[in-house]
Parts: structure tokens; sequence; C-alpha cells
DNA sequence: ACAAAAGTGTTAAACGTACACCCATGA
DNA sequence: TCATGGGTGTACGTTTAACACTTTTGT
């Protein structure tokens, strides 16, 4: 079956399936070896790449539909999610699809709700959808080179700028992260995330008073040097604080 | 023309002028004596209160609709608005209605998208739709008491949430103020939203020290007591600080 | 005269930042 | 033994919070 055709036949059941006029973006963050990266597809029709997003079925929760779509993405489920912006410029998605019949559903005009999301990198196996030539990992630095398709190179900026901000008052790492990680590997997120160095004494200590470390009996072997210490997440701690924010005035 | 007959042919006209399934609801916070206020509606139907809300038109862009809907209630162009949340789910609207045929616009599934909107009360003129009874300013303290519809309580509250929070990086008070207005005026309004007491003192210093202020030659008489001083705001660094620490890269 | 308003001073605590030193330990 | 990591001390500047005092001025 031809790309034509498959992207016809898709039309026709989404139109059953899912509401009109709303869609999903997701910015899926990662992080590995010391750099940050997101999760793009690539477009078999136009090579283009894009955020992994999908539809809401017509009687599904928002939410719920971004973790069914990054579930297919990635094969992870109970992903960490946070909606932070609206994308509601009736242009945004004119151009695709210009050779396709005007009843397509991808030529409908979308409102996209934009995620994004925080996920554990050595959990996610990628997965193009059957429209897409490949599903990957791309680091942050090197996006800017990139064939970016519609308005999704202002939703990712928009993300990490989100991102960036909360940053400020809640912490991260815990769905970013493995279970068990080193102090140098929660503040290279950081300094990653924030785009610039710091201190690790004092990043060692402003850690220790927001009390959502729990340091284990094990350390990390193998590497040359000493084995730094492994630490994990005191969950209790770390969501109370993604509750109640660090609070100002 | 009874109740029943204009929402069926309210109903009809929706489904040609707007995008079905999604919605915008609006919380407009208002300032005035000292309290902070909302604007609420009061439907004809079954007597609950509501937020200004209505529906995207085809063509239109998502903050236009939500401008063009204010403006209808208050009469007001050019308001501040921000999104701040989305509530998508499938169930949040489903008692409403029930004794109209399920073919009707307003029985749909709807995900709102919530905005606040921050106005000049003063500037405000309520004007409630054809199937309200009544649009008014509510005092924020008094709405605990009112019996509101759906999850327009759950909105209320998030909107409260996301203006504090704001609150402590960027600066409120020029879309809530009257062009001229005295120091009091704004520790008041920061301490209405905050829900406490600041001293005054270091109130003035920290305005000052920001620079959006811009004091007038001319003081608010009438009173008792010393005329205070009037200020405006410096729009410029006022705007300034509003974009500040949001670079794209 | 009184009370509100504007403006300033002062102080202690809290916090961020920078740097530097110690010890431990794996290869 | 040396590079890395963990942990701590210290010093300095900035910010915040709390409080108090002064001066101005409208009624």
């Amino acid at each position: 079956m031809d790309f034509r055709t498959q992207i016809i036949n898709a039309s026709a059941e989404s139109y059953e399936k899912f509401l009109p006029h709303i869609s999903v973006d997701t910015v899926v963050f990662g992080f590995d070896q010391g750099s940050l990266r997101i999760l793009l597809l690539k477009m078999n029709y136009n090579k283009e790449w894009f955020l992994p997003g999908g539809y809401v079925g017509k009687e599904e929760d928002t939410d719920e539909a971004v973790k069914r779509v990054l579930y297919e993405r990635s094969g992870v489920k109970d992903i960490f999610l946070e909606e932070f912006a609206v994308f509601g410029n009736p242009q945004r998605s004119q151009q695709s699809f210009a050779d396709y019949p005007d009843t397509l559903w991808n030529k409908q005009r979308f409102i996209s709700i934009g995620y994004y999301a925080l996920v554990n990198y050595k959990h996610v196996v990628p997965q193009p959808d059957s429209l897409s030539e490949t599903c990957q990992w791309i680091d942050f630095k090197d996006i800017t080179e990139l064939n970016i398709t519609m308005d999704h190179r202002k939703i990712i900026s928009k993300a990490l700028r989100t991102l960036r901000e909360r940053l400020s008052y809640k912490p991260i790492g815990y769905n970013l992260l493995p279970d068990k990680f080193t102090l140098s590997d929660l503040q290279g997120l950081y300094e990653t995330v924030l785009g610039k160095k710091l201190n690790r004494g004092n990043f060692y200590r402003k850690m220790k008073n927001m009390g959502i470390l729990q340091k284990l009996d094990e350390q990390r072997k193998g590497g040359a040097h000493k084995a730094p210490d492994l630490y994990k997440f005191n969950v209790e701690t770390y969501k109370n604080i993604l509750q109640e924010g660090l609070n100002t005035w």
C-alpha cells in the first residue's frame, strides 16, 4: 500500500475515532550522557521533523490521549506530563498536504494542546508511526539544523522556556533520571536544562536542604577513579514539593 | 420566544459558526475597593453561576475568540489574557441540559481552554448573554457560597493559584488598576491577590527598585487626611519585565 | 492636632556565590 | 599517586523581613 492510500485510509478512521480540530503535541524531554534530548519523528511524506502527537478520542480524557500517544511512540506508561500552552492560530498548519483532498483529516484546522513530558531516557524505545520513517532522540543542541514542520519549533522552544521557569520553584529529575543516580548525574541534568554551570558544593547543599535525596549504601563501580555514591529520590518529599512549590512573598 | 426555543435556535447557529468540542472559559479578575472580584453569569436555565466563555470560530484564533467573548460580556477590548490550563475530562459537563435533545450544541463533550484576564474594574460594564439572567462582579470571598456549574469552581481556583505563582516573578497591576493610582492601591491589590499583609516600607522600596512606577505631579484630593501621591506605570519598563527571562535560543 | 501618607534608616536573618580545603578511593 | 567524587568551612554580597522614625500635609 502506498503512502497516499495509507494516509487516506487513516483519515477515514480518524473521523470515526477522534474529536475533530483538536490535537495534542508533546515535547518529550530525555536526558543521557550529559545532554538533553527530545523525541522527534520524521515524516515519510515530506521528510520534515515533527513532535510526537495525536488526537483525542471522542470519549477520552485529554491527558489520557497524550499518555496513549506517548505509549505508542516510546513504550512507556505513566509518563510525567504537564500541559503548558495552547497553539490556536488558524493558519498554523495550513501549508501541509497541499496535494491531498480538502476533506483529509490532516488538513483540518487543528488547535493543538502543547504538553511536555519528562521521561527516563533508558526506558524509552522510540517507535515511528506508520507515516514516519524514523522516531528518535535528537540532541537539543542539534535541532536548530533540522527542518521542522509547522510551528513545532515554536512549541519546542516554549516548552523549554516553561521547563526552565518551572525549575526555579519545583524540582526535576525524578522522571528524567534512573532510579539510582549520582550527584553528578543530577547536577549535570540541572546544568543542561538551565544551560549553565553550577557550583558543585552549593548544589550539593541545596539538594540536601530540600530533603528530596536519599543516599544509598551503594556506589557506582567500574568507572575510573573513586566510585561515586548512589542516591535515589525521597518520593514523599519530592511529591510534596511538587504540590506546594517553593514560596516567595 | 421561550428559553427552550431560544436554546435550540442558538444550537443550530453554533454548529454553523464554531469549532465543535472546543470551548473557552475565562476567569476575569477585577479589583475594586480593596477586594478581588471575578465576573460571573447566572444561567436562566438552572440558576447556576458560570464563567464567561464561548466557542472558537471556525477560522478564528483562540485568543481572538476569548477577546470577542469578553468584549461581549464587558464592553472592553484589548484585555490582558493568558491561557493557564486545559480542562479535558470527558465527563466534565455531562449533567447539564438533560431534558434537551442529544444533538444540542451545548450537550457536546467540550474540552475547555482556561484563560484568565486582568481588567480595570471601572472600564467594565457587565452584560448578560441571552441565556443568562445576570452578569456581575462577584467578590472573591463570596464565591464559596454560590452554586457554581460543572467544574467552573475548579477552574477559578486553578486560575487564582496560577495568578499567585505568576506574581512572584512578574508584576501585576497595569491591567487591574486605573491609569493613576496610589501606592496604597497597588499594595492593596498585591495583598488581596496574595491573601496576606505586606510591609508598607518594604513594598515601597521593592516597587521603586523595580522601576516600573512613575510618580505624577498630582495627589488624590478629597479624602480625609493627607492626599496621597498618584503614580502611573512606566509602560516601557513594565512590559520589559513581563518579557524578561524569555529568551529564544 | 490628628491621622494618613511618603520616605528613609537600621538591623538581623536568609540566601546565593565563590572558593578552598579536607578525606576517600579505584585504577 | 592522581584524578575524581563527597563533604564541609568560610567569607562576602545581596535580598528579605521586621520595625521604627521622620516629615509632609489635608481636614
